[in-house]
DNA sequence: ATATCACATTGACAAATCTCGATTTGAGGC
DNA sequence: GCCTCAAATCGAGATTTGTCAATGTGATAT
């Protein structure tokens, strides 16, 4: 039950409203800390730990050039969550419960 | 930005591991508490939790029926939740940054 | 009516998270 | 070299989260 943990990384990242903001920005092309740091009101050292739990799910990656650090969203993850959040959230043959046909009974059968 | 903070807090509640697998289960339709207690090593009293957290992010529903309750994914929140995954990670005219045409300088103007 | 069962709620605690100011690191520019 | 700037890292604080045992609640069974 592993790839629970580490897709569900990604919807923790998401879960904070003012990352999910970020994302939405980032959505529009690369950007670096500075321009993101000026639509927020927060400190620097708050955005970096922010952009640094981003990068460490998966769904933003960063890039160094001379002081600044570039940050765009990584379109395969990107891809991989969605088919994630589809999977869990619609019926297939492999789902947790049809491991064990029992999970399926009624509750009037409960012992 | 009210959106963001009631759209994310699907992502915050399916950004717990158990949670995402509760999720996967009840995808294959609904199921009462004590079967899907019986999935976990928790105790009954943090599934509850869980299932409270669920339900007031709106992607699952609960049902009572005598001493039982039923639990199963709302479609229309998994819908709207998808949207707006889609939306946070895809370009479009009306993204945060383009309210500010600034936003997409470069950093060499930072000042 | 009382005992039991399914589930919710409460209170408590440890661990994780968010936030900040201060410091460190690394890249340019003088 | 030294100074400045962008960003990361390091404490440290307050808040939130995950978890449990204990208790409460409401329905069913005896």
């Amino acid at each position: 039950m592993d790839e629970y943990l580490e897709q569900s990384k990604v919807f923790k990242a998401l879960g904070d409203p003012k990352r999910a903001m970020i994302v939405d920005m980032l959505s529009c092309g690369e950007l670096c800390a500075c321009r993101i740091l000026e639509k927020f009101e927060m400190s620097q050292s708050t955005l970096s730990h922010h952009m640094k739990l981003l990068c460490e799910c998966g769904i933003v990656k960063g890039r160094n050039e001379g002081k600044w650090t570039y940050y765009s969203l990584d379109g395969e993850t990107i891809a991989q969550t969605k088919q994630f959040f589809c999977s869990l959230t619609s019926d297939k043959e492999d789902c947790i419960c049809k491991e064990d046909p029992g999970c399926r009974r009624g509750c009037d059968d409960c012992e």
